[in-house]
DNA sequence: GTTGTAGTTTCCTCCTAGGTTAATTATCCA
DNA sequence: TGGATAATTAACCTAGGAGGAAACTACAAC
């Protein structure tokens, strides 16, 4: 057994997790423009560098961002297997919202068809 | 405005918040299924039920799900809102993953095609 | 009424997340 | 060598999450 042994189920907390935060997901928003490196992307936040460290830590070891170096710098690019990751999670549940959202659909044109014949004017229902 | 009034950040933290727990994600599989009361919802877990209420009521707040009454029962069902709203979420970096992977395997495709130096020109594989 | 079933709330403990400041490491450059 | 820049680590604080136990609310059935 390695050392990063993880199971699928934690790796998902770790995951979603991760992503639970605005300052994080605005970090990888500005990866997925171009690779930067610390300070970069500490500009846009109103937060010490250490607070953007530790961050940048979380989504390192969840897996969404990789490093590399280069001098004193240590520049941060988005790793795309988290985010499939978490579409593929979100895409289970695809048949469920679009079944409902159909459903949810069909009441309304038939409220509308119900409405439709009667109404004159102005008898819009709410 | 609202009483309900949300930035659309916050609820995102709420929202992936929510999900960053495998008991709640599994209540949600579980709710992909059919609805279901307290009860039946808490047996698959070795936890007291003040626990999975707890639970519950988080993915409520969330929006994950929503709640009727029958008598003493509280049985749940699954929103499809919040669903959709992570997989429209994840979808915007679905071009940075495509390309991504798309780059990995070119790059392997190139490391094959190295690694046969008999190949006759214009063969490739796959 | 009383009793039973379904579920929630309160209070507690333990632990982690997010932020700060100050100190430390690593690397370049003059 | 010594200083400047990039970034991390350390120490600390506060707030909130996850769980348990016990008490409580709500409804039904007898």
């Amino acid at each position: 057994m390695t050392a990063t042994a993880m199971l699928e189920e934690d790796r998902l907390d770790e995951t979603f997790a991760a992503l639970a935060n605005s300052t994080r997901r605005a970090i990888l928003a500005r990866l997925a423009q171009s690779d930067a490196t610390v300070n970069e992307l500490a500009a846009p936040f109103a937060m010490q560098l250490p607070a953007i460290s530790k961050h940048i830590k979380v989504l390192e070891r969840a897996g969404f961002i990789v490093r590399s170096r280069n001098a004193q710098f240590r520049p941060c690019r988005l790793a795309p297997d988290r985010l499939a990751e978490v579409a593929t999670w979100a895409d289970q549940y695809r048949s469920i919202w679009d079944d409902r959202f159909d459903r949810l659909d069909q009441q309304l044109s038939r409220r509308r068809r119900a409405a439709q014949p009667t109404a004159p004017k102005g008898t819009n229902d709410r």
